[in-house]
DNA sequence: AATGAATGAGATTTCATTCAT
DNA sequence: TATGAATGAAATCTCATTCAT
């Protein structure tokens, strides 16, 4: 593991637990086993460590729900994956998703900028998929998309507060556990779930 | 308006738009129209001033929800009416729950205690209530009643990101989506709805 | 007892175990059982009520060396007085003479310099006794009377760090011994004790 | 000379003139010439300034006096040899003595455990040598040790609030008049002295 | 005589960043 | 690549004192 990936992971474990304020570059150079000058030259702030962080991780999901998405399959099926491998990434990008959504109005202008655009292009994953759904009469037609989109992504980034994986339910159980949620109020008939 | 007032409402307003770390006591004393010396008169510190926020709308947000569960009324409308207030809530209070959802992490561990303890006591309500309905035969038998109280709370709760009162939707427009989304999904018989 | 010495009270207990910087005026009011008002009603400064402290005891120990002085008697039985007076002292005030021992150096100019007079009066008194002794030949000729004046003033005083009313010796114990101590090394032909 | 001991020589000449809480951080580093930053880079409080320049006193304090103590003597030539170094100090440490004897009581309970040790040694080996003394017969066989003791050291401790290196008497000339004054004390017979 | 809200200067400490080596 | 001494702006909080009531 080079310097700068263990500047990044030393950064991810004390920034997930104690928040982007409470961590000084003085902590994470004392983590990571490094110095300052070792920090600095890799980052040319703590604010880019920061933003690194948040874009591995929007990077990947955006990329899976893309691939989900692509799948030449009925909306109902695409839905199921997209939601299928989300939930997935809070197990496996814990650490990331906590500092996603409790630090991300910390970036600096610039990078909020990049992982924005990132975010938003996740969303209309989603919208869209509901809308190839209502138009293909699967989904129910009266269904807001806008105001279900949110829903879906509350109810699913909420994790981050409370997924546990060492917790009652394993991973697979949540996701199923959502799709089933999810699409007893999306489905027109549920029973063709 | 006295002293202590003006300086919560100065920092409720800077702290749900800046950041807790990014308002200093100086931002606040300077909105307020006053002196540090005024500020610490009134607060032994800034995480004091933290703590009134979250309690001011916890303790709000609880009252309500123990109120439309004491009605004596079917699960169903118990829920109902919960879901109601709770949504409405994020009109009434929406500086408010910016700050508690974001900045609950940097409460001081006394305050921190007194807190958790009320928002467990909302989250039992939710339970119980759910509870309630499977056994009356309202709710499907096969809920996982943790994971529909965390469902349901990350729907609701995720508005703090996006609720705007000059949006698309009213209020009570959101709080109609989602209590028809969540019963859908809970409801044995949507049809009773 | 009235609030002035009520707040005197407060006061020298609390600066004789915390010292003078660490006792703020709210401290003083919070244990006196009063106010702010009532603290500056009373007194111009935090300063002068330390100044009060100094003038109490040093008057006071001041009046009982010039008495013991004054008796009609050798030097011997004189300075013998005079100790056993000063080594008592330090029974009476214990509190104040930490605070005068400890705190001298934080009173004000225009109160220092009143406190320095007494103290300086003291020692003369001690001086001149020795001064006495040594020409009516009960003291040793070569003994150096600035010297000698300051080894018995710092043995006795240095009792504000270690003396304990509950303690291995009694005052008196203490007061015998330091005389019997001083004399055998001023005294020309120590037989005469 | 590097930064960190201009530090604790500025903080020194500070302390002893204007005492520890009249002497600002700021100040320190205004007259040691460097910044916040340099001050708190080799230090990591002002309290730990106050404590190196204690234990610098002491250490040397002590190491003397040991080394005074375990020369093959006779209690009488061994007392003697220590009083001796120990009034030295007051000639070599003068700054350092003012701010251990005025300001020892602000040092932080860990810091004031490891100085409080040393000190306790110190005092042991005066204990220690007026023990032997009495047991070999050189001493008078009534000394009450504690009290012994404490004589001496506040007889000699008090040079702090009077020694003038410029005075009236040189440190060799106080040196010599303290041993005729405690040997006088203390020695069965005066005349072996 | 007594109150206590308000002041504002100043205290200690933190911290991201720079730079000579 | 990497170091760590040094910076200085800014943070939170304290405190003696004032003053309208």
């Amino acid at each position: 593991m080079n310097l700068r990936d263990k500047i990044i992971q030393s950064s991810l474990d004390l920034i997930s637990t104690e928040g982007y304020h409470a961590v000084s570059v003085n902590k994470i150079v004392s983590v990571a086993n490094t110095s300052k000058g070792g920090f600095y030259h890799h980052f040319s702030s703590k604010n880019e460590v920061l933003f690194e962080i948040h874009d591995v991780f929007i990077t990947y999901a955006l990329k899976k729900a893309r691939e989900a998405d692509k799948l030449n399959k009925s909306p109902t099926k695409r839905i199921i994956k997209i939601l299928d491998e989300f939930v997935h990434v809070f197990d496996l990008y814990q650490a990331h998703l906590s500092v996603f959504y409790q630090e991300a109005f910390n970036l600096d202008d610039e990078y909020e900028k990049i992982i924005k655009e990132k975010r938003n292009a996740f969303k209309s994953i989603i919208s869209s998929v509901l809308y190839d759904g209502i138009k293909a009469g699967e989904f129910r037609q009266d269904l807001n998309i806008d105001l279900t989109t949110m829903a879906i992504l509350g109810m699913v980034n909420w994790m981050y507060k409370w997924y546990d994986p060492n917790g009652k339910n394993t991973i697979s159980e949540i996701s199923n556990f959502y799709i089933d949620f999810i699409m007893h109020s999306v489905l027109v008939d549920v029973k063709t779930l």
